[in-house]
DNA sequence: TCCTTGCATGATCATCTGTTCACATATGAT
DNA sequence: ATCATATGTGAACAGATGATCATGCAAGGA
């Protein structure tokens, strides 16, 4: 730690001032962060983009991303701890879908922000 | 593996078909999944929001941040191999901001998604 | 020139993460 | 009832991650 303020200056404690008034609580930046960490994986974002796409059932996810089953029911309960995914159960199977259109935007964003920077 | 076809149903089928054509490449879900991890921690998503209300330099930020300098730097680090982030030397200082309004437009999203789930 | 300041970075280490393996549970079929 | 199938989950292990510490480097002031 010890950050003995680096430059005194006026417009620098100024801004220091600003920022911190504005800052969302600590809380809320945990959430965040929690949010963008269950999106922050290969195997999370593409089941995401595949349920984006259909609502599917656990072993249709493992087939189409060619992973094992547990692997993608542990990742799958991530996604349910971040209400970034829905399910039903029909007979044996269970069927996944987005939870709502706010994760889509996510992802569209994602995608954009990606296919910008090269 | 072994993925034994669940359910062998032509729905089942078709739906993996679909799902299949309309996914990204692995190099698209690659840089998506480093976007978002980059996003998706307490420490870089807190400077990223400082950001988003000011250009600062880098000993600002870990006196907002009340963490080291060297701790921030290495996150800034991460933010710029992602593209997060643009930086100016001005004297010794050095001063970042966000790289473009896409960024502020992702910041938005999470912070919209967390208060709508509560 | 020498020193201080602001920033960057390699090494280290404790912790977190993601997959696999084994097994449990549940539902439907025979 | 028995069995196969679809899914969930705990243990365990390898690899990734984030903070600290020490140090390096560049720029400005004495």
């Amino acid at each position: 730690m010890v950050n003995t303020a680096c430059g005194s200056s006026t417009q620098h404690q100024e801004n220091v001032r600003k920022v911190r008034e504005s800052m969302l609580s600590e809380r809320e930046f945990l959430f965040m962060a929690e949010l963008f960490k269950a999106l922050g994986d290969y195997t999370r974002i593409r089941i995401l983009s595949a349920l984006a796409i259909n609502e599917l059932c656990v072993c249709a996810l493992a087939e189409v991303l060619d992973m094992s089953q547990s692997a993608i029911s542990h990742q799958l309960r991530l996604l349910r701890a971040a209400k970034l995914v829905r399910y039903r159960k029909e007979g044996k199977n269970v069927y996944y879908s987005l939870d709502d259109d706010h994760v889509r935007n996510l992802l569209a964003q994602g995608s954009d922000h990606i296919h910008e920077i090269g």
